[in-house]
DNA sequence: TTGCTCCATTTTGTTGACAATCCGGCTCGT
DNA sequence: ACGAGCCGGATTGTCAACAAAATGGAGCAA
């Protein structure tokens, strides 16, 4: 989807990602008990190569397999959720402060080139939060990479990043925070460019808390129930 | 193994803690390439479940899998297991905070008797870095379990410490670190039980910090081929 | 009526065979 | 002699049938 796979031939890659954006994307809800054989006449693959891919998505902590029990899309409570963003509060602040230490000059431009074009996106769909929360997906997923530590780019992206997804989809951002976020972004990224890997981590975690009070605002509000 | 599974019933959550810990024991070498039906008939099982298992495995990086090109094991580079270091630094201490503030007086009474046996083993052994190695990772599991952050210790158990331990194997810690990580162990319950999780955190990040520049002077000491 | 037990159906776990793909060595041409 | 193309063997990916286990309902007893 968002992330092109660089060469799907196998059928077990096909079902992964398949089961994985419709994971996502809300077409498999939270706690829905699947069978495997009504999976297979959906994505029209046999049970061999579903059964490895949902091995994967198990591992990956997307579902959950109770033997002889059948299958189901893990369902994560608030609280769970909020304590998502207190891992990413630290693993993204690691990342800020190693990209800054080790991304290239052209990285940065593109970085920057990126949130120029947020902006732009931002202005000309205000209200559609829903390409905010795309392209706060895309600065977050530039800086993971940029951090060159492979692991922490491999949990944030592989792991983090699409349990957090499978609620962005369904409780878009506040109208106000994308600016907010944005302005958060560019500062980030200007202490990236100047090399401070101290300063980026600070940003980075002050932005991701800010974000995770303003999901637990909206969840005392009543706004948001998950 | 380390961590009795509650019930393996299934062959290929067998499969999976066979590989897992071949793996992590060295019995498959990093780089290793390894055909399927060798490992059927090595471990008594057959493909499909075996086939699952790989997918679980190559999920959590344990494995690299080209098509048609078979499987083989992952190798770490000395710069990687560093990063995982940095990485740990980070959640270990998130872990630590959250375990400072979430634990049970009954858990932080277990813990204290973890660290108490410890130093006997350490004392009985000497030299024995084995018995270290092992305390170890039994006091990080606890702490990780105590922050009562469900995702987070499914990442530092399931990913990072199974990573960690593959080299633990092999590069045995040094003779004068376990009675100085014992003493910084001490620190950090001592700061769970007076429920300063700001503290905890603060010394969970220096105690990992030091292991990983134990490592590092090792490494440039050659003392430590990877 | 309520609870338990037993049984049948459905679903999962497993197996072995079949088809597609890749790697190594060989032959042939220049 | 050296490189390119080809073929055979082996290995992986896929499939459909078989066996084991659990859920749900029906029947019976209290």
């Amino acid at each position: 989807m968002v992330q092109a796979p660089a060469q799907v031939h196998t059928r077990a890659d096909e079902a992964f990602d398949c089961l994985q954006t419709a994971i996502v994307m809300g077409d498999l809800a939270p706690g829905e008990k699947i069978g495997e054989v009504e999976l297979c006449s959906r994505f029209n693959l046999t049970r061999g190569p579903l059964r490895e891919a949902l091995g994967r998505l198990e591992s990956r902590g997307l579902l959950v397999r109770r033997p002889h029990a059948g299958v189901k899309v893990v369902s994560v409570s608030a609280e769970e959720l909020l304590e998502l963003y207190r891992i990413r509060e630290v693993m993204e602040g690691l990342a800020a402060r190693q990209a800054a230490e080790r991304m290239t000059d052209e990285e940065i431009r593109d970085l920057k080139a990126t949130l120029d074009s947020h902006e732009k996106m931002i202005d000309e769909a205000q209200g559609q939060a829903y390409y905010q929360a795309e392209g706060d997906y895309d600065f977050h997923h530039r800086i993971a990479t940029g951090s060159r530590n492979t692991k922490l780019a491999q949990m944030l992206l592989g792991d983090l990043y699409y349990m957090v997804r499978m609620y962005r989809y369904r409780l878009s951002t506040s109208a106000g925070r994308p600016h907010m976020a944005l302005g958060e972004h560019r500062r980030i990224v200007e202490a990236i460019a100047q090399r401070d890997g101290e300063l980026a981590e600070f940003l980075m975690k002050r932005h991701i808390n800010a974000a995770r009070q303003n999901i637990e605002q909206k969840i005392q509000e009543g706004v948001l129930t998950i």
